[in-house]
DNA sequence: TATGAATGAGAGTTCATTCAT
DNA sequence: AATGAATGAACTCTCATTCAT
């Protein structure tokens, strides 16, 4: 329990809803967890739909402001690019929490709120792809349709979410450079 | 409307589940769009669950079948693999309503049948990763660790369903090709 | 199964009504139990009700007709008394469905119907009373308050049917003549 | 209406359940006399089987505890039984409510529920055998077969219920007297 | 006689949210 | 800041009954 209510009750609410879902998870539930009565919920937060807003924003700001960083470097393409599936994998192992309910959850939002992440969920990809078409003009990726390219890179990245566990026998950073080695060489042999 | 009305009702629920989410479906939806009292759908199934059961069996159902052909054929490796690629994607897209209800609302499901879904995606998992050991053995796939290379490949086959729309640009063929030759040679140039 | 659907219907209904009570059978249980859609019944009978009103009124006719029998012998008072009684436990005992049936839940029936219960009930006791008062006067019993005696006596034996079960140590004329016994003599010692 | 609002359900329960039934009575029914939306109920109880539930402990609470009291004295044997009857009797007549329920509803509850209420209902009649065995060891009642004695004087008592209405012709202390009489003393002239 | 689809009312229950204290 | 009583709408599901076939 932190000094600061608000995180407590966020906290917690990642908690649940990763383990039972949004919709299963009541405000009763978040209550006990966090020790109030559900009606005090509301001295911290407006909704329920707002603590997914709150969730799912944290989760953006924090990959969208990183990988910015990633794309404004003067690293090559080719380990700028690594270094966004990198990060990316990353970042969803060590907040699981969040990453799962951004890329499981979103569509309980409103429609205006869904539109906001889409938004920013299009500026992610567009980042990334930009990295990719710098990679293609200085000739080290294959010349293949962007979008295309991005949605099956970022779709097997985002997978991760489904299965990744702490504690497995192979460490975070070698999964980060298997997914490179994949997506970069494919899996044929040459 | 066909002449079945639990086919109706199955098929006003996928369409209701897949734009509307599982959880944000009421049965007097499912009741209005197929014409009848909410009441009456119980003669035709036995619970909300039900429904949903019945969905994911029948996504389940058809793509394993058809992936068991594939990989009972006596196909080379490499095209064994291509095909259950392509046939994954197709079936996502041919079937969108199903498969997104799989992907995403799986999780609203019973643990008791939670666990049988997860035992067939695994059965399901295991016959592709089956495939790639075959080429492996044959020399035609890099030797890279077995279920990791699995997750991978379905896992940038299964986002498909999160983007996927009829009426694109591009062919579904050459989108299954393009996923084929990625993940078969990745996106680096040689 | 008899050649009578509607004893059929009857007989399925009284030991459903008695092993699960009426409320919490539910038509659907009938129909089952006498292989019929339920739809089917209400071409035997008119309604849920009307089905408790019959297993009811059986059980009223039989053992009014039978005591009438009795209190119109010439037997002596205090055999007739002692007849009554056995009659009264040998008629749950033999008829333990549709007895437990009028006895538990005649208070479900609507109020015009459990009017009809109501005085069928009186006449029996009246029957009973009768006898009781001969016996008085004629100096065999006691002069006691009568309806208050016909309360108590019957209370003792109606209770009968929520403990008498089939196959105990004791014969049933054992505890028929016992009842008799206790009401006629007490247990107090002379 | 008391100032404890679970009180006031519990009465308004008692009161609903006696005279329209258990299952006759709806939680709409319990709000509106209690003066709260049906929803609210459920800040005071968790089931409307947990309101039954209420009820019939408080019953048995009730008369256990005041019999183990008499059990316990150090009166002879036949004052112990006409006083276990008298209070009995009195228990029902002065909770009709509860006891109404308590006879009438117990088998709509759940068979774990029942088990309890059978255990201790059996604990009761123990407590009453125990007596009756006193007084024949004492050589004050007739050496019967002790359950058949409890089965018999409960029953009677029992029926109490069906037929007892406040502010009849004779005083509770008569009937119970009367009840004592009779159960000790049978009705034949000796 | 029998079906079984359909009704329509109502059941118990849940829950996010509000608000006086 | 916190409570907890109360709301009110919505929810899934049940069921006796009807009726065209």
């Amino acid at each position: 329990m932190s000094t600061n209510k608000l995180t407590d009750i966020v906290n917690a609410s990642v908690e649940l809803f990763m383990k039972k879902g949004y919709h299963a998870t009541s405000m009763q539930d978040i209550a006990d967890a966090v020790g109030l009565q559900k009606g005090s919920l509301y001295h911290y937060i407006s909704s329920k739909e707002d603590l997914l807003v709150m969730i799912i924003q944290e989760a953006l700001d924090q990959y969208i402001g990183r990988l910015a960083e990633i794309a404004a470097s003067d690293l090559p393409p080719r380990e700028k690019f690594a270094q966004a599936v990198r990060h990316h994998l990353m970042g969803i192992a060590t907040n699981l929490g969040h990453l799962t309910i951004f890329l499981r959850e979103a569509y309980a939002l409103t429609p205006e709120q869904q539109a906001i992440v889409k938004r920013e969920t299009e500026r992610y990809n567009r980042l990334v792809e930009r990295i990719y078409q710098e990679g293609v003009e200085q000739g080290v990726f294959r010349p293949l349709d962007p979008p295309l390219v991005i949605r099956t890179v970022l779709g097997a990245c985002n997978w991760f979410y489904r299965w990744y566990r702490p504690g497995g026998r192979m460490s975070l950073e070698e999964m980060a450079d298997f997914f490179v080695d994949v997506l970069f060489n494919g899996i044929v042999v040459r």
